[in-house]
DNA sequence: AAATTAATTTAGATATATCTAAAAATATAT
DNA sequence: ATATATTTTTAGATATATCTAAATTAATTT
């Protein structure tokens, strides 16, 4: 099944405003999504029906099908491998890779996204801590336990933390950490649980053990 | 000024096609380049013409513009950087590497490409021999010659090979002849052009004039 | 349930790309 | 130089994408 750049992009819009929702996406939140007008939208939704990347009643909104949730994935393992490469390789900032990401997830090559997973050690989720899926469209919820566990010299991404206490949230912010945060134990300090950690390889300070253990990472 | 995928293609195209030569590209020419039709380019030409990338006087041919030129060396030179990473980086030979570099070459950033020539170490050349231009769009070359028109007993290092032929790369892969091989000719062979050469002061064997035409070697 | 509002689709307009066939211009041969 | 062949352009056809405005359907309110 071979789909066009703009094809591409209805279905990883559907895909997105699909998740954690039971019903159908309709036809003025994909145009809102993707800034163009709900006639174009009919119109491109009866072409992804025609090749049963989506179900489709008139005016009952669009249901991803299995084959379209395939693809649509595939799309996104490419934009986040890709955003690995070019933080980790090309020295981006997690900021400036979305629109490059965008054009580069369109690219066809059947070896090309294997190679390249591989050159990048097979990351399991983007600069954002968002998980890449495998080459099955799998999504692997990685392991996650809370920065007070982590061992010292190893790698975590910020992707829980408690949203009940303003006044965590706000130190938590006023040290430069939030979700997707990429953070490095560097040093346990056994007489009071704090640790040393860098944030976003910038810079190092120390979080008392309270707070640490109260700050889940995805293992990375 | 920012040109689509196929505005790019075409002036790739003609940029090639007027390599060499001081006459204007003709129709014709750029239809069988890009495997269209006479109409079709004639259409395209009055747009390039419009945005001032080429000149062009009816039934007269094209010349690419100062400005024309410039941009298609800086699309040459994505798609030669590109092809040096796909290689060094990701393992490819040299014989599947085209036509992927034919779609990453239309993506669009400013940051992109100067990143990714410094990852590669700012290479001069792409894995087919051919010279990178850099930023300016300035291209340095070596004096070459094709391997069929040396004399025997002379020496040569492969600095480039068509890459638009994969059986053809496949086969100097088979015979061991990569970029940068050593190549001494032996002996010619009047009767069909072809000749004798030995590849990294190993192996000796014949080379058809057809294969010679299309081997570029620098002179030692 | 009827009336009103909102969402969606359809119809038709506009713009673009690319083709075939015919016309026009240029090049070549006698 | 004229006739013929080739190349190139133009005109018109077809297909596609996307928009506005109108019509239709569904949802909400009274």
């Amino acid at each position: 099944m071979k789909l066009s750049f703009t094809e591409e992009n209805y279905l990883k819009a559907i895909y997105h405003l699909s998740e954690g929702s039971e019903d159908g996406v309709s036809t003025n939140a994909i145009a809102e999504e993707l800034n163009t007008k709900a006639a174009s939208v009919s119109d491109m939704i009866r072409k992804l029906s025609k090749k049963k990347v989506i179900d489709y009643q008139k005016y009952r909104g669009v249901q991803i099908t299995d084959s379209g949730r395939k693809i649509a994935l595939q799309v996104i393992r490419k934009h986040r491998l890709w955003e690995v490469f070019l933080v980790e390789k090309l020295d981006f900032n997690w900021d400036e890779v979305h629109d490059v990401a965008e054009q580069l997830e369109h690219i066809k090559s059947p070896v090309l996204i294997s190679r390249l997973d591989e050159f990048l050690g097979r990351p399991s989720m983007d600069p954002h801590g968002d998980p890449i899926p495998d080459e099955n469209g799998e999504i692997k919820v990685s392991p996650q336990m809370p920065l007070s566990d982590f061992e010292e010299a190893s790698l975590g991404i910020v992707v829980k933390v408690p949203d009940s206490d303003p006044s965590l949230l706000r130190h938590l912010d006023k040290i430069g950490m939030r979700l997707g945060s990429k953070i490095r134990v560097i040093e346990k300090v056994e007489f009071d649980n704090s640790a040393l950690i860098a944030i976003d390889q910038g810079k190092e300070l120390y979080l008392s053990g309270e707070i640490a253990k109260n700050i889940m990472l995805a293992v990375k």
